[in-house]
DNA sequence: TAAAAAAGTTAGGCAAATCTAACTAAATTT
DNA sequence: AAATTTAGTTAGATTTGCCTAACTTTTTTA
């Protein structure tokens, strides 16, 4: 059995991994500012979770989940996805207040719980942020690749994910009139800065690369979940 | 911001008091025990809510909850009581398998999954086990008195919720097929060990006085809530 | 009422998770 | 390649909640 706090580690090393597609090195120093902890308390922990065959790591050397660890990682992730849709769907939370509700409710003990919450929810495939709910056993299907800022000038698109989980962030989204399944074009983009002008339902106005860098797209003929499992149409 | 563990033995000081009617005092041992810890851990413990003005005792004297112990005690319960009702009734949990699961939901911090949970399961009064839910104020509507040990030969009541919580008791009070609302009648009472015959469901059979004390009753014609509030109709 | 039992307390220790401060290794810059 | 910066590690301390063992106070019993 695992303590609420390395579920928390462990989850935080998936995480980070999965954020960015490219990177598949995470650091001490990373860890610990995703976790707002000290260098030194991540390194503490690590070595308990190497003890543990949770992660694989030797000192200054590369930090990855062992198969046992990603399965832990996985499960807290579902639960927490879970409680989100939950809170959202039934509880009429609204999106950006769901995540942190959802932090302490993902640590809650008890197999029958996640199942018949998930029963209850009619097995759903996304959270309210659009990201995949890993089923029962653990696998994810679908693998976002691409944000609004991958695209090119001409591009159509449809949001169907954030990255970020912040409230400032989600609530920044919603003023916009962004959500789930909005369709997006792509009008120009600046070359010193890269502020992209988009078109949304109509109304053109502009966003910073920051922004889109958080903002997970596929093609606008995209149905997610059924027609394209993999995102394998191209934008290119 | 209470801890985990302070919230616990809050709860129990309050659960020990409220048990018991007639009792009005609370030793550190009952208190270990009953929070399976040691009594020094408690004494610890006592120190502790003391310090925070949540208790108040002094060197091998009394312990009482202060007021404001008392509605961190009663929140606590009411967050207990409303997940076993979800758990019950949303989750399709059995009667002895929500406590255990509550045990954990109680202590996520977060006013609004309360209120709206209560919403959501539009503001039940009881939970599972019969036993009152206190409201977004903290009220308590109703206190049992009476087991189905304090009634005499002749006198028919009805079950309207439990004392104890563990699982056997439930699993026993299942095969018995006693559940809340049933109406029992008492046929004899053994002088020697207080084992009592009922009439249940036109069946007869006997339990044990320590099983009945465990039972709570109302008079056969109250209506719970409603014509009764203060379980004023005599049994004597 | 004195002895025995039960209840309650204190002191000292341990494990988990955190910190600061000092250190070492690796990466980057000049 | 040497110097500097960044990343990672270690040692030692703190807090919380728990323990055991020894002790004290209160209650019960003989």
């Amino acid at each position: 059995m695992l303590s609420f706090t390395e579920e928390n580690y462990l989850k935080a090393l998936m995480q980070i991994t999965l954020g960015d597609q490219e990177k598949n090195t995470v650091g001490t120093n990373e860890l610990a500012t995703h976790l707002a902890v000290k260098p030194a308390t991540a390194n503490d922990m690590l070595k308990k979770l190497k003890e543990k065959k949770l992660v694989d790591y030797k000192k200054y050397g590369k930090i990855s989940l062992t198969t046992k660890g990603k399965l832990y990682a996985i499960e807290t992730i579902r639960r927490h996805r879970l409680w989100e849709t939950f809170l959202f769907e039934k509880l009429e939370f609204t999106w950006d207040e769901v995540h942190e509700v959802a932090e302490q409710l993902e640590h809650i003990q008890s197999t029958k719980l996640i199942d018949k919450l998930d029963q209850f929810l009619k097995y759903p495939q996304f959270d309210p942020h659009g990201d995949i709910i890993p089923d029962a056993n653990g696998n994810f299907r679908i693998q976002y690749k691409y944000t609004l800022a991958d695209l090119e000038v001409g591009k159509k698109c449809k949001m169907v994910a954030v990255k970020e989980n912040g409230k400032s962030f989600l609530q920044y989204v919603e003023k916009l009139q962004l959500s789930i399944n909005t369709f997006i074009k792509i009008i120009t983009i600046e070359d010193y800065d890269g502020l992209i002008s988009i078109e949304v339902n109509k109304k053109k106005f502009s966003v910073s690369k920051q922004f889109a860098e958080n903002i997970f797209v596929v093609c606008d003929k995209c149905i997610v979940g059924k027609s394209c499992p993999n995102i394998t149409c191209s934008f290119a």
